[in-house]
DNA sequence: CAGTATCCTTAGGGATACTG
DNA sequence: CAGTATCCCTAAGGATACTG
C-alpha cells in the first residue's frame, strides 16, 4: 500500500496523521509484510536467509521492511556476536496483535478468489492451516 | 497501499497473483478506499460531491478510486438521467462483507495510536461509533 | 550470513482547467 | 453535478554489485 507521501499539501497530511486507518495500513499493509509476519508466527523466530528462501524478494525490500517493522514496534531483532553472524526475527506483542487481522484479511481473500475460481498458493494455505504442513522449508524457495 | 507493479519478473508476478493478502489489499487497502467504503454504508447510499465535503480528496482520485472499487465488486454505481446529473454509490453484498475487516483495522489502528498518545481524527471516531452523531454533515468540509 | 550501496524505472497521485 | 484531460513530481521498489 501507498503509506507514505510527503507532497500532500498540510491539511491533507494533518488529516490522514490522525487516521487509524492509515495508521495500521502503514503499519502492516504493505506488499511483504503480511507475510514476514506469518512467516515468524508460524516459525517462532526466523532468520534473514529464510525470509528469501521463502519468498521472492530481494535482499534490499526484506532489510527496509524488516527494519520499518522493528521501528513500528512489530518485530524484534537479535543480534548474536558469532561467525558467521546470525541473527533473529521474532514478533513482539504487538506483532502478535495483528495476526488475527491478517488471518481474517487471508481468509476473506482466499473465499472470494475462490468464487472467482483464481489459482491460489498452496504454500500460503500450508502456512495458514488449509492445507498439511510437510516437514521441508516452504516449497518453492526463490534460490538465486 | 503499493498494490500494483507491472516492473516484477514473471516468478513474482504469478507469485503475487495467487496470494490472497495481495488480492484483498489490492481491493480495500489504499489511502482512500476504507473511508469510501465506510462513508457509503454509514449513509446507505451517498454522492460524488459529498465525498469531496467529507475528505481533502480531488476529484480525479475520488473518480479513479470509485472506478477500481466498482470494478472490483465493491461498489454499485446508479446513474439517473436527469439534469444536474445524479449518481448515487451504494455498497454491493461484497463490500458490506468487508466491513468487519474495516473496523478490526481501525480499531486495532486507534487503540494503538491511544496508546502512544497520538491525535485521532475525531470525526472518524464519530463514523465508527466512538462519538455521538451530530446533524450537520460530517465537517470539517474540505471545500476547495 | 546478513546485510549496504548505487542506479534506474514507473505508477500513484497532486494541481488545475475544462465539459455534457 | 459529476466527472475528464493534462502536466508534473516523487518515492517505492527492482537489479546488481559489494562487504564485515
Amino acid at each position: 500500500m501507498d503509506t507514505n507521501r510527503s507532497d500532500y499539501p498540510e491539511h491533507v497530511k494533518e488529516f490522514l496523521s490522525k487516521d487509524p486507518y492509515n495508521f495500521a495500513m502503514k503499519l502492516f499493509c504493505k506488499r511483504w509484510k503480511p507475510f514476514l509476519i506469518k512467516a515468524i508466527s508460524c516459525d517462532e523466530f526466523t532468520r534473514f536467509a529464510r525470509f528469501t528462501k521463502q519468498l521472492p524478494i530481494s535482499e534490499k525490500v526484506l532489510a527496509q521492511n524488516l527494519r520499518e517493522l522493528e521501528a513500528d514496534g512489530l518485530v524484534m531483532r537479535t543480534v548474536y556476536a558469532e561467525v558467521p553472524p546470525r541473527v533473529e526475527y521474532r514478533l513482539t506483542e504487538l506483532g502478535y496483535s495483528i495476526c488475527p487481522i491478517l488471518n481474517a484479511l487471508y481468509d476473506w481473500g482466499r473465499e472470494e478468489m475462490k468464487k472467482r475460481k483464481l489459482p491460489i498458493d498452496r504454500e500460503g494455505e500450508i502456512w495458514h492451516g488449509y492445507q498439511k504442513r510437510n516437514e521441508t522449508i516452504m516449497q518453492p524457495p526463490f534460490s538465486r
